[in-house]
Order: C-alpha cells, then structure tokens, then sequence
DNA sequence: TATGAATGAGTCTTCATTCAT
DNA sequence: CATGAATGAAGACTCATTCAT
C-alpha cells in the first residue's frame, strides 16, 4: 500500500518531466515552423529552440512530420475547444456570432505563430490539406444551428444557415490576415464590431425589396 | 527584299520556340508547385513535366526561386487584369460587385494549381509574403470607391468602404476554397449570387434598427 | 573527485577523437588535392580517402575552400617553422645556407604531396595565389640578414642581399622539383651540396674582373 | 593550268580562314586559362573570347583538353624556339647565359598569360605534368654544353655543367614569377644582370678554397 | 533517457559536349 | 562550316534520421 503509491508517483514523475518535454518541443516547433514553413524549419533549429539535443526529438518523435501533425492538432483542438466554449458562454445568435468572431481574432493576437502555420497549412502536404477546415467544422455548424433557430423564430430572415455560417468565418479568417499583415494596432473589438454589424445588418434586412 | 523577311521569320521562329519552351516551364512549374509546394517541387520533376532536360530549364530561368517567382507574376498579373477588366465592364455597384466575384471563381476553377499555390504562398518565402494582398489591392480598391459612390448617392447605406471591399474578398476567397475542397460541382453562379445576396443586403439594409 | 577527472576524461576523449578526425580529413584532402589538384578533388574522394562519409567532413569544415585553406595552412606554417629553427640552429652564413637548402630538401622528400600542391597552388584561386612565396618571406628574410652580416664583416663579397637570398631558395626549389620529376633516388645531400658549392663560390668571390 | 591553282588558291583561302580562327581560339583559351586556371576556365568563356559560337570551338578542338594541350604546345613550341636563336645568335658562355635569361624574362614580360598558365601547369592535369621541363630541357642542354666547352678551355672552373645550367635556369623561373607577382617595374636588365653576375662569379670562381 | 557525431540520400546547379538547323 | 539550344552527368552541400556512448 506504501509501494504502489510511491511507484505511482515515480512513474508521474516521469510522465511530467516526459510530458514536460514533449511540450517544449511542440512549442519551440510551432516558433520554428511559424517562422520558416514545414520544409525550411529543421530539425537542429527545432531541438536548440526546444533546448535539447537533436537526438533526444527522436525519443519524443517519430519524425518531422509527426511534430508537424503534433502542431496543428494540440493548437487546433485548443482553438476548437476555446472557441466552442465562447459560443455556448453566451445566449442568442448575435452574442454567439460576437463571440465566435472575438475568439478567433483574440486567438490570433495571442498566437500569432499558430496562426501563420495554420494560414499557410497548405504546404502541400497531404495530412494538413483539410485540416483547417476540420477544425473549423464544428464551430460553424454550432452556429449554423443558432442561425436556423433564429430564422425559425423569425428573428432574422431565411437564408441557407451552413453558408451563411461558412461567410462568418471566411471574414473572419481574412480580418485576421490583414491584421497580422497590416502588423496594425487597431483595437479587435473593432474590427469585430464591424464584422457583426455587416453581417447583421444583412441577416435582419426584410426581405425588402 | 527577299533575304530581310526571311531573317525575320527565321528569328521569329527561334523566339517563338523560346517562348514557348518558357511558356511550358512555366506551366509545368505551376504544375508542381501546386501539388507539392515551394520546397518540395523538385526541379526534376519541373524538367520531366516540361518535357526537357534540367539543364535547358537552367537556360531560362537562373534559379528554382526565379521559376517560382515566374509563375506568381505571370498568374497574379492575368488574374489582376482579368479581374480589372471585368469590373470595368459593367455599371452598377451590385454588378461590380458581382462581376468581382464570378471573375475570381470563375478563375479559380478554370485555374485551380494556380489559386492552390497562391493560397499557400506564404511559405514563407520573403518575396511572397504578402504578394497576394498585393495584386487584390487594386480590385478591392476598385471596389472601395464603388461602394463609396453608391453611398454618397444614397443607393446603400454608409459605412466603411473599404473595410467592405475587403470583406467581400475575403468571402470570395473562403467560397472559391470551399468549392476546391468539396469538389462539389455546384454551379459557380449559385456561389456567387449567395454571396452577393448575403453582401448586398448589408448594404441596402435601412439604418434599421 | 571523481566526477570531475572523469568528465575531464570523457571531454579529452571526445576532443581526441575530432581531433583525429580533423586532421584524417585534411590528410586525405592533401592526398586528394596532390593528385587531382583543386578543382578536380572530389569531396566524395576526400571523404572516402578518410574513411568517413561525405556529411562528416562538413561536419568539420564549412567547404572544400576551407579544407584546402587548412592543408595549406597547416603545412606552410609547420614547413616555414621547421625551416627558421633549422635555420637557427646552426651558426654562420654558410651553415645557414645549407641548414636552409637542406631542411627544403628533406621536408619535399617527406612530403611529397603537399609539395606538390603547394607548386601549383597558383591555381588561381584568389586566396593562394602568393601564400607560397609568403611562408617563404620569412625563412628568406633570415638569410638575408645573415647575408649583410657576412658581407660587413667582409667574410663575402657585397652584393644585394635579398636578391641573393630568394636565388637560393630559387634554385632550391627547382632542384626540388628536378627531384621530384625524375624520381631519381640521388642523395640528398648530393643536391645540396652542389647547390651550396655553387653559392658559395660566388658569394667569396673576390671582385675579380 | 588555270583551274588547278584557281583550286589551290580557293583550298589555301579556306585553310587560311581556318588557321586564323584556330589561332583565335587558341588566343582566347589562353586568357581564359591564364584568368582562370584549367578547371575553372569555361568553353563558353573561350567561346566569346574567341568570338565565335561554343559550338564552332568544336568543330576545330576535339576537346577542352585539347584547346589546353594546344596552348601549351603552341607557347612552349614558340618559347623554345625562340630561346635557342637567341643563345645562338651571340658568342662565348657569358654572352649566351645572358641570352638566356634575357629572353626569357622579355618574353615572361611580353607574354603573361602564358607564364601565368604555364606556372600553374602542374593543375595536376597528368598531360602538362613534365612539359614544363620539357621545352627547357633542349635549351638547357645547349647551355650545358657550353659550360663544358668553357671548362674545358679553363674560361671556368670545372662542375657539373648539367646542374648548373638547371641552377641558372630555376634562377630565372624565379626571377620571372617574383616579378610577375611584385607588379615592379624594374627593367628587366637589371634582374638579368644581377643573375648574370651571380653566376658568373660563381663560374669564374678558383678552386679558391 | 539524453546526446550529438555520423551517415548518405536527395537537391540544386554547372558545364563539357552534342546535334538539329 | 557555324550556330547556340539542348542535354545530362557530375559535383558541392544540406539535413532527416540513426546509433554508439
């Protein structure tokens, strides 16, 4: 009863100083390959960011391309998992719409190397090619679904909801790329104010005309 | 009078050749860097899809990044004058707006290596950086002052122009990727008439509230 | 206690290995630069001749500029200080002479590669093109001092020293090659002693005329 | 009568195009070659240098080997000819060594690219290895020959005349290079005096003691 | 486990030589 | 004969991965 404990920490001592490292190395990746994309980023620059020896990646991971995929799957289940928090925090399509948008642009502000990876996980390598969509998936269709309600409720007109939803996004992503161009200071909740306001002021317009 | 035409044809004819052996570098180039990216399209593979020697590559372009830069130019350049040129087309705010859009759809899919490298040339390669904000500039900015004008003569309602123009690009992109992706046959019209319905009841929509 | 001269050792161990390494490396480059010249020595030969893969002699010098830099300088520097201590060595003119011819002598039969590449190191590679008659200032420079001394003490005849000085390295060195090329096993000091008779009876010579 | 030298005339004109543009090439292979050295030396660099197309080179050298082989042959052919006039030309051992040395430095001096690449024809190249010492051997010899006649009359004293003459040839290879290199413009009679005088002395020398 | 030296397949690029015109 | 475009073998150098310590 006194052994089993001890080895039960000894191995989670192991565990976190092993988990510990593994994290290291998957940050000092995302910062290498944000900075030179996957077939320039190296593995020696990798380990030294990472403050190991290059052989110890190896006990860590199979490949370049598994820290790659390790990448992208820790931050885009991390941004999938923020975002579809953000959404349900709050009640009503505009305040989840609202949401959606501030998550995704405070994301970016706050991992702005996350980000030029995913942009441009489109190197070509066969396993990233969907993967942003993927990620994306989910999200959009929780709003789709607050779309649909709403319209049903006739809050705001009838429209192909999963379109609508996927229009949300695509501005989303591309104000997020000026912003990370235009290296410009303005404040994120104003370009997501405006955002929603273009976007809600289409859905609540009467089928006028 | 007789030696002069001769000359001529027979310098034609070189240039002729050499132009289209540029033209399937080229071509054969984009090939292979749509499907494999910047660094890893391998100049063989250029040499062999072109139907030359590697070395005769070499005799038209100096580097692997000279191609690259080739196939960029040449692309966003069509594209941007296309895209101009349809714009100028026709009158009418919504139907600029439109005509943006189908032309770059339309693109897109008459196209489709070319948009798969313009989307990841961010690999981060410093001379494509921002390249391809750079040729949508001017359409956006086409765009921008439509939508201004239209504004000032009371036909949409006011807000920021060009924060607007861009919006529509961007929703332009994220449909032109979507379709890529799905490889869903929808008619490209369907897309783009979505698009501008979404857009241009925004635009129309009363200061409401 | 312990730890320390244990460490120590591991570090040496380390140290003595590279080291052995790195001077394998340029003793195959010499091999290889003696027989093909630079241009013509293959890195994949220097490699081989060492008994490493061509990766590892990158891993101890920066470019195949850099490893005939290190055989040229490594044995220029060890030839020109062989040469001044011999030199040195032994007192009065005469001596000096022969301790000079002699040391060539012996050290281009010992040596018979670098020899070589140091002949032709005019290779017209930028950073070669005078280092041969550079190792040589100094040794020449000694003899000429001596050769003032000698002529103010009135033991020789006066004529300009350095002029003299370079002709005995001048006709040293073509013996050496005489040497060389005819793979004739004449005694070394056969050479040198013609070499030195022939000097010397011009240097006593009394103004005669 | 007519037709047969007609014939003749049209052969010789055509011959005499050939031998011109043989010589240009030759010409120009031997800047390029000085410039840059045997392995560096590029056709396309002779080619232009020649002026004429790569392909034309060719149609007249077999190989770059060739065109290299010719150079040497071409100069070595020249310089020896020219060496033996001019120790023919004069009377007595004093007056031909001098010949000797003069002839060899004005050339030197005239003619640079031609040292420069000689002097480095030891690129290793198995072809060039001994030619150096080939075209000298007979006017060495001439010299050599003389030296003993001169002994033989007591003019001089006696020594191995073969060896000197070696002596007094190295002396002046030296002779050449330290002013090809130095950039000096100090007449070429007064290195050749200065040479002559230390030898001579050394000749005319008594068994002294 | 951790290390970093060693490996060698893979890449870009050059350039002697050929050949169709 | 002359041309210069085309060829492809060869070579320097890089870097993912392995392995002895």
């Amino acid at each position: 009863m006194r052994k089993a404990p001890a080895r039960a920490q000894a191995k989670t001592k192991q565990q976190i100083v092993s988990e510990f490292r593994r994290t290291e190395i998957v940050n000092a990746a995302r910062t290498v390959f944000a900075r030179r994309g996957f077939a320039l980023g190296i593995m020696d620059e990798i380990a030294r960011e990472a403050g190991v020896a290059k052989g110890t990646v190896y006990l860590y991971f199979k490949s370049k391309t598994d820290i790659y995929k390790a990448v992208l799957d820790h931050d885009m289940k991390a941004l999938k998992m923020s975002t579809l928090e953000r959404i349900d925090a709050v009640a009503g399509l505009k305040a989840k719409i609202r949401a959606f948008v501030l998550v995704r642009l405070e994301n970016a502000e706050a991992n702005k190397e996350f980000f030029r990876i995913m942009d441009s996980a489109s190197d070509n390598l066969s396993f990233t090619r969907s993967q942003y969509r993927d990620w994306l998936r989910e999200p959009v269709h929780r709003l789709t679904l607050e779309i649909e309600k709403a319209a049903r409720k006739g809050a705001i007109r009838r429209l192909d909801a999963e379109k609508t939803a996927w229009l949300v996004a695509d501005m989303t992503r591309g104000t997020i790329q000026r912003r990370l161009l235009a290296q410009n200071g303005a404040p994120v909740a104003a370009d997501a104010e405006f955002l929603l306001d273009f976007t809600w002021a289409s859905l609540e317009a009467r089928p006028a005309r």
